[in-house]
DNA sequence: GGCCTATATACGCCTTGCATTATATAATTA
DNA sequence: TAATTATATAATGCAAGGCGTATATAGGCC
C-alpha cells in the first residue's frame, strides 16, 4: 500500500493518471500537457509502470500509456475506514442544523 | 489537495491516523505504538495537525490528538472517476466469467 | 520556588527524489 | 545504411524531508 501512496505523493503522476483516464496517450503528448521534459515525462512513468498504475503499448516509435486503475483500489480500501467517519459527522451536522431550523420554525 | 497526499505519503502518518480512529491519544502512546522518538512523532502529528487531519485537547500537560477525516474528502474526491473505471472493469470480467461458465455449462 | 513529566522546537546529518543534461536504444524512412 | 523521430537510461547537482540529539516551554507537584 505504501507504494500506492508514495506514487501519488507527486502531482505531475496524479495529472498524468487524470490525464491518461481519458484515453491512452503517447508519452510526447504527457511531457507537454504537464509542462514535463521528455527524460522527466519517462522517469514518472516508469513510476507509475512499476507501480502497476498504467500499461504501455508500442505502436511504431511510440509509446502508448494506459491507465490501470487496479492499485487504486489499496487506497481506496485504506480510505473506507474514514469515509464511515466523515459521513456520519455530515448527517450529524445536518441533523443538527434540521432541529436548529425546526426549533427557529416552531 | 497536494498537502493531503504529501502528508499521507509517510507510512507513520497513515498509522498514527488509523490509530487514532479508535480514540484520541496522547503524543506519548502514539509515539511507543509507532516506535517513533517522541521528537519525530511530535513532528509527524504538526504536519497532520497543520493539514487538518488531526486537532489537540490539552489536558494537565498531555495533549490527545484526535483525527479529523475532511481533508481526506480531497483524496476521495480526486479517486472518484477512477473508481468507476476499476468497477466497471470488475464488472465485465465477472460478465466474461460468468459467460464462460454458461458456455462451459452448456 | 525547585523538580518532574509531557510535549514542542532547533539544529545537523543523511537519504531520497526531482530536474537537467547528455547519451543510448529502437523503430522509421529516405 | 544514414538520418530522423520517439523514448529510455545514465550522471550530476540540488533541495526537501526524516531522524537523532539537545534544548526550550509549560503544566503539575513537593
Amino acid at each position: 500500500m505504501t507504494a500506492a501512496f508514495d506514487v501519488l505523493a507527486e502531482p505531475c503522476r496524479r495529472e498524468a493518471l487524470t490525464l491518461l483516464l481519458e484515453r491512452p496517450r503517447p508519452v510526447g503528448e504527457l511531457a507537454v500537457l504537464l509542462g514535463q521534459s521528455q527524460p522527466g515525462m519517462s522517469r514518472h512513468l516508469r513510476v507509475l509502470r512499476e507501480a502497476g498504475l498504467v500499461t504501455v503499448r508500442q505502436r511504431a516509435q511510440q509509446r502508448w500509456y494506459e491507465v490501470q486503475p487496479g492499485p487504486l483500489a489499496e487506497i481506496d480500501a485504506w480510505l473506507a475506514p474514514f469515509r464511515k467517519v466523515w459521513s456520519d459527522r455530515l448527517a450529524l451536522l445536518e441533523d443538527h442544523l434540521r432541529e436548529s431550523t425546526e426549533a427557529h420554525i416552531a
